[in-house]
DNA sequence: TAGTGAACTTGACTTGGATCAAGATGGCAT
DNA sequence: ATGCCATCTTGATCCAAGTCAAGTTCACTA
């Protein structure tokens, strides 16, 4: 892509700005949530050598299919994402969703294939990290191994978290833990903690709860007629959050 | 069950041969299942300098309680274990079961503490890997690395799949699904696919699915009467594993 | 600015699996 | 052997959340 440098004050457009692509890591809003972190400033080149930094998503495009041929992780630049996996009889389960900095596709490097589909939910973009490159690069670099197994085991610890979630919990308890866990990671990502804008559907949000889709609207009716949180389609507003928090023990 | 006295010694000498210490991973029975697959003689060599070689735990013992200090990654030896999260209003969930050959702990690299207990489910034993250590041995040995990054992505893998059980599947779904697996993951470690004794009791397998203790009994005897299982207190036999896939879809 | 379809809400009813209750079985210490 | 306590089974009842149904709101497109 050829940057004009006569056009790049133009770009008001936050939107734009978002999506644009970066050249380098170092120049990267996400820096300091991303692979990338603590690696020394020559480490740092050679693993934007091998990023392909890929064109924006339109929401609801997928960025992989499960079953298709495994070649790259991928981490989230802008958007969202959600990962699905489709059982032989068609049902399907939600079993992620990803913010900026997140990393996808974790779960396909012991096999060839991807493991589950990835969708973008809103229009997002992502840089791709070919995976033989990057496995060569964690050998010589000890800081981004180390940092491939600590993404490694946090996803791990957040899915164990959610079948805790899946397996013990009651309806209003699976909903409030989820709330509160996206305000904690919009809050990591430097936004707003208590008020956000939901990226998935209460389609999706029910799905992933293993709930249906009607209980996900009765919850935050009752919620809100309770005065713990606002909520106006999307934008969700926490206004209580000890409470919010005792909800969900 | 009275055993014929001349046996007996013989039986004792194979369950201490189980839990005796090896000397080195290339004497291990469970080689070929393990961490060190694939490294070459003198790697495996340094990666059994730092194997601690732990005593044998009783059933019902704990290798580690969450939130303790995380030093070690562990591997099954013998026996069976469980890891189990503990919410704060005391709730458990029972996030895996894990087998000889398994490795246990990962989902507490990335912090300094345990995120699970581990418990031993049977008399058994397991090997030590100093955590630090093994890190620093990945760094210089490259089929360890990718040992361990597929390891770690499997159990995520196996998790995503055991969420898409616990949020979309029926009770019957999850059991046979359940004992699929357990079936499966018996095989790949040389035993019978189709017959074998259940090292978890009913109450783990119902917690481990998100199902009541009473509604597992059900459905194994309901399974039983259909003449697809044949089940014997702990001891199962998978009679028409054709039909069991079809009903776990 | 009206029309369309998807997403969402709300209410009425149903049900799968939980809970409660009461034995049966089985492993183990004495 | 015997008694004890865990685990397991089976039956009866209940309820949280699902399903079905009927709007309402919202985002787009024409």
């Amino acid at each position: 892509m050829i940057q004009n440098a006569a056009i790049i004050p133009l770009l008001k457009d936050v939107a734009r700005q978002e999506h644009q692509l970066q050249l380098t890591c170092d120049s990267c809003a996400l820096y300091s949530l991303c692979l990338p972190l603590g690696l020394h400033r020559n480490d740092l080149e050679t693993l934007d050598s091998i990023i392909k930094r890929s064109k924006p998503l339109a929401s609801g495009q997928a960025l992989y299919k499960m079953a298709a041929s495994f070649d790259s992780l991928h981490v989230v630049r802008s958007g969202a994402f959600k990962t699905t996996l489709t059982a032989a009889d068609g049902r399907e389960q939600i079993t992620g969703f990803y913010l900026p900095g997140d990393l996808i596709g974790m779960d396909a490097i012991h096999t060839g294939q991807y493991q589950s589909t990835a969708t973008a939910l809103t229009s997002s973009s992502v840089c791709g990290l070919p995976y033989d490159r990057l496995q060569d690069l964690s050998q010589v670099i000890p800081a981004l191994q180390q940092q491939i197994y600590n993404r490694l085991s946090k996803e791990l610890a957040n899915d164990k978290q959610l079948l805790m979630a899946l397996g013990q919990k009651t309806a209003m308890e699976k909903l409030v833990s989820f709330l509160i866990s996206l305000s904690r990671r919009f809050e990591e990502r430097g936004y707003a903690a208590n008020r956000f804008q939901l990226p998935m559907s209460r389609i999706d949000i029910a799905n992933h709860l293993g709930l249906a889709i009607e209980t996900v609207s009765r919850l935050l009716t009752q919620l809100s007629n309770d005065g713990l949180i606002d909520c106006q389609g999307k934008m969700i507003e926490l206004l209580d959050k000890p409470q919010l928090k005792k909800l969900c023990s």
